[in-house]
DNA sequence: CAGTGGTCTAGACCACTCC
DNA sequence: GAGTGGTCTAGACCACTGA
């Protein structure tokens, strides 16, 4: 292994090549990955080196150890992602989970605008979910979401799912794990649409969610844009 | 040193011991710190030990390693601190900052609210800055400042200055460093003051970033709340 | 209890910075 | 060239997990 005797250092390379090894679906989400100890056997470096590159892995957010039990492909926990931008609390306090509701549920020809940002062939065939979330009864956020039709068929000929999560179902059903996704939040108007679904007034301050899952791969799996109204909104930055 | 023979890694209780020493200003910020050897020497540790607690320490964004140079403690850079919430672009795509004029500096009896964030005793003496920052002599922004009157005295007393950043400025004139800060961002709509200053339609959605500063020791240095209008507005955020 | 990752040692040698 | 941090070795021993 390792021929391409970079002048990289070996844990970088090392660590790399495990990343890689991931990603071509070696591992998958959740399982555990050889011992340091095989790794040293198999790669002929110490101890030291090994240990780095896992380390380097795991604050990165690719793997997850556990002392006494293993080294494993880490899934990343989306239960709480809403926390990101978007926090709904019950009145003692506690934090509340948001019902959903399929609204719609359609095979498209992707507009350009899809197809770019899912990096699929111009007019390729997609998937287009309309979802209302809400929260004590109350419609909450509006969500449009894009995916490639042909790695996610089976969804269509789901039954309907009020599951408030949708990532496990895309691994369950099409096989497509999300490693991770990037957010872009920007500040509109609720426009007649918004307002209707939302029960806002038109021209209201509504945040808009734009985001793009990943796959270990690295290559976009869905385009997600939720729209709720701006009083919802509230966000924390750490800066240094 | 280090008597208290805790069960915590000796790493950690080294890398705990550093960040002390830092914050009780024994090395200031771009200071050197003392080189691995002389850590080695000093505490009779093995270089491996030495070096995880300085790479932990960098970690944690309290030191910066030089190769070949030394280790320094780090100083935070808040040139493009706007980048963290909004941005702004010339016409050509590049960014630029903000002209700034301070409207009004005072000192004054801390509201209850101010002296609560600054960790201050009830009623005790603050300074208030109102800033208004502009671009393209279009106002942009409005800043209010508060600051303990006890540590920062020498501000009420130097000339006006346009200079876009204050954190420097606190410590050539007032001693005190920020090390971090920590935002917290809503969204409202103008009220007429807003209205005025930024040369806004009341009732339009404006962004409203509340700042809390804090310096090397940890305690709350500044307290600053930001409102400019949304449609400048812009974030993003990694998922992982 | 066997097997895993976590800590720690005591070096050697390399790459870089600055004078 | 002297001095700094960066890489790498080849172990020993500890702490934790799970059967």
């Amino acid at each position: 292994m390792s021929e391409l005797d970079d002048r990289r250092p070996l844990y970088k390379r090392l660590c790399d090549q495990i990343a890689e090894e991931i990603i071509r679906n070696r591992w998958g989400p959740g399982q555990q990955l050889p011992t340091e100890a095989e790794f040293i056997a198999k790669y002929n470096m110490s101890s030291g080196t090994v240990r780095k590159a896992l380390d380097l892995l795991e604050s990165n957010g690719v793997v997850e150890r556990v002392q006494g039990s293993g080294t494993f492909v880490r899934r990343p926990d989306w239960s709480n992602v809403q926390t990101h931008a978007i926090r709904y609390f019950g009145s003692a306090g506690d934090p509340r989970t948001l019902r959903s509701r399929i609204v719609e549920r359609k095979a498209v020809t992707g507009p350009h605008e899809v197809t770019t940002v899912l990096q699929l062939e111009p007019n390729a065939p997609v998937i287009r979910l309309l979802r209302l979330r809400s929260h004590d009864g109350l419609p909450a956020l509006t969500e449009e979401i894009w995916l490639d039709e042909e790695r996610f068929a089976p969804l269509l000929t789901t039954p309907d799912t009020e599951q408030p999560l949708l990532y496990p179902l895309y691994e369950q059903l099409c096989g497509v794990a999300v490693a991770r996704a990037k957010e872009s939040i920007t500040i509109e108007t609720a426009d007649p649409l918004d307002a209707e679904m939302l029960g806002l007034v038109e021209g209201r301050p509504i945040v808009v969610i734009s985001r793009v899952a990943f796959g270990y791969d690295g290559r976009p799996v869905e385009w997600r844009r939720s729209r709720g109204p701006a009083s919802d909104f509230h966000f924390e930055v750490e800066i240094r």
